[in-house]
DNA sequence: CCAATACATAAGCATACACTTATGTGTTGT
DNA sequence: ACAACACATAAGTGTATGCTTATGTATTGG
């Protein structure tokens, strides 16, 4: 189940933290390792599952490998919320709409 | 951490079948077990899990328990996303700033 | 009251998860 | 070519998770 990956993938602090540094834009795996004290296979093990999740997508640049945010799973997250569109905040109902066409 | 418990809540695909199942609209605890082959006190379990996280809300009725989808959790989830909507599918890029206002 | 019903909690257990250390693979500079 | 570097994989371990059965608590109808 796509879902469950996904879901799994982000349920754990330490994955949301890279997911929330790439937000910022690419990164290798030893630049997201700054500031988590986290091991060097640990932060390899981290990666492999948001990837097989489809949160991040990678880049070989020489012997680093560039990490970054794929949309792809951004937009799975978007398509699980709008089923639920019925139960977003009034104000912004007009949401629903635009998620709508997220559904293909 | 408040995300964690809500991610951790929607990994389990029984879980995330009884949330779908309260999308379309209340049930209590026994309704909720139908179609799902799962015992009683492993719903039990399930729904202290989602409520917990703030997924779902409960209201006693006699010796009934009914639940239903609590907004608030959607609205975490809309929270949360809302701090990629930089990764969002540009043809939705309108969708950015209505998550924005949701951010207090 | 009291038996039946609806649900919650307790305790125990198998499995999954996240971490570690050790080692493997691939790339770069010299 | 080879040493250094960046990263991945393997293997082992403690803990968390989800399930079960057994039992507890609260509400209702007769």
């Amino acid at each position: 189940m796509v879902d469950t990956d996904i879901f799994k993938a982000l349920a754990d602090p330490t994955r949301r933290k890279v997911f929330e540094k790439l937000a910022g834009g690419s990164l290798n795996a030893s630049a997201l390792r700054d500031g988590l004290e986290i091991s060097q296979p640990a932060m390899s093990q981290h990666l492999a599952v948001l990837r097989s999740a489809g949160l991040v997508r990678e880049q070989r640049q020489g012997r680093f490998v560039n990490y970054e945010v794929d949309p792809d799973g951004i937009a799975s997250i978007g398509t699980w919320l709008a089923r639920y569109r019925a139960y977003w905040p009034k104000r912004i109902e007009a949401l629903s709409d635009l998620l709508k066409d997220m559904d293909q």
